[in-house]
DNA sequence: TATTTTTCTTCACTTAAGTTAACGTTTAAT
DNA sequence: ATTAAACGTTAACTTAAGTGAAGAAAAATA
């Protein structure tokens, strides 16, 4: 787990053996069942997560119904909304599988980026690409149909629709799982 | 202009008189006229825009139809995704109105965060932002319907509705212009 | 000022998503 | 192993957005 999260830093920055010591020593390693909620609605939190291994989703509940926005799967991260404007979340954070998750709070960040200064470069580098990411996400959100945008995540996010069930595909592609239904078998009608 | 810069930066961090002075010696400030086209789709660049005064519009051009994906107004940055991924541009971006924005390049950025890592810290600070307020954003999008989403729009940025073409709104908000003008016309109906 | 172009709205019609309900299947819990 | 809950699909019906066309109003240009 060590190496994972090695491997992916040093994709962006280099590291001495002494940086290498200090990642090694932190001990942010936790493991998490299936379903267990880390954020729930209303609450505060200082916490942001870093995925090794697993699936982590965020969802809102409205009038009961559960609406999911996002799943974070192996290397990406979440820092909550409540944890940068430190107000009550506004949404869910929980466990799609059995993950193993970097838990971070800013206090161990911000010492971490006084003793490294280069660790706040690698942040400030992954959040300006995250930015740019999120943006085009957004982007090709608004700019296709529900249809588009279920062929597009079969297309680049194939391991989802394997390891997450349908409704919440659907929620996340925001339509009805009803809709979705209909969507496949239009498509799979199509190649015909 | 300069003070408009120093004040939303002092928002966010310290700056002592040597720091200030070298903002003000950076010769970015950039007097830009409607309609003027920043970048264009397949174009590479190495620029970002801070808009100080103005709104600038970014958007695609797919079969022959313009797509408005976002606008940034007063305070409000792009990194195009060409300059961090070094890329051609997918999208277009230009000025809704006469505009005076800041332009920087990842070299000048650079450069003066070796001279002062303060300003790196801003930056990483200001990504994380982004990063949140831009998933909040999707979030919302995507849990609404087209007449929620424009209601939202109405709270939440009025001066938009103003400045801004319908049929440029309509995009920004996924539908059609016409659909744009029936949601309007049934909230008046509604509200009688 | 006159003229062209862009923008906005309305309408009739088409298409697709939302809604409600039912049913079979898979998964989890006892 | 049995039961209950959650999940996925299908269908009939409703609602709202897309489409194509036309015309009025506003803005840009000559």
């Amino acid at each position: 787990m060590q190496n994972l999260l090695l491997d992916f830093i040093l994709q962006y920055i280099h590291l001495d053996e002494n940086e290498k010591n200090a990642i090694a020593s932190l001990d942010i390693f936790h493991t998490i069942k299936k379903g267990h909620i880390l954020l729930k609605q209303g609450e505060f939190s200082n916490q942001g997560y870093f995925v090794l291994k697993g699936c982590v989703r965020s969802f809102y509940i409205i009038e009961g119904e559960e609406k999911t926005t996002a799943f974070y799967t192996e290397m990406e991260g979440i820092t909550p909304q409540c944890v940068i404007d430190n107000k009550p979340s506004e949404y869910y954070i929980s466990c799609v599988e059995d993950s193993i998750l970097l838990i971070s709070t800013p206090d161990m960040e911000d010492e971490m980026f006084q003793k490294f200064p280069k660790f706040e470069s690698l942040c400030r580098i992954l959040s300006e690409k995250l930015v740019s990411k999120q943006q085009i996400d957004f982007d090709n959100f608004k700019i296709s149909s529900p249809e588009e945008r279920y062929l597009n995540l079969v297309d680049k996010r194939p391991d989802l629709i394997q390891r997450v069930p349908q409704h919440q595909i659907a929620s996340f592609l925001g339509i009805k799982p009803q809709s979705l239904s209909r969507i496949k078998a239009r498509i799979i009608e199509k190649n015909k």
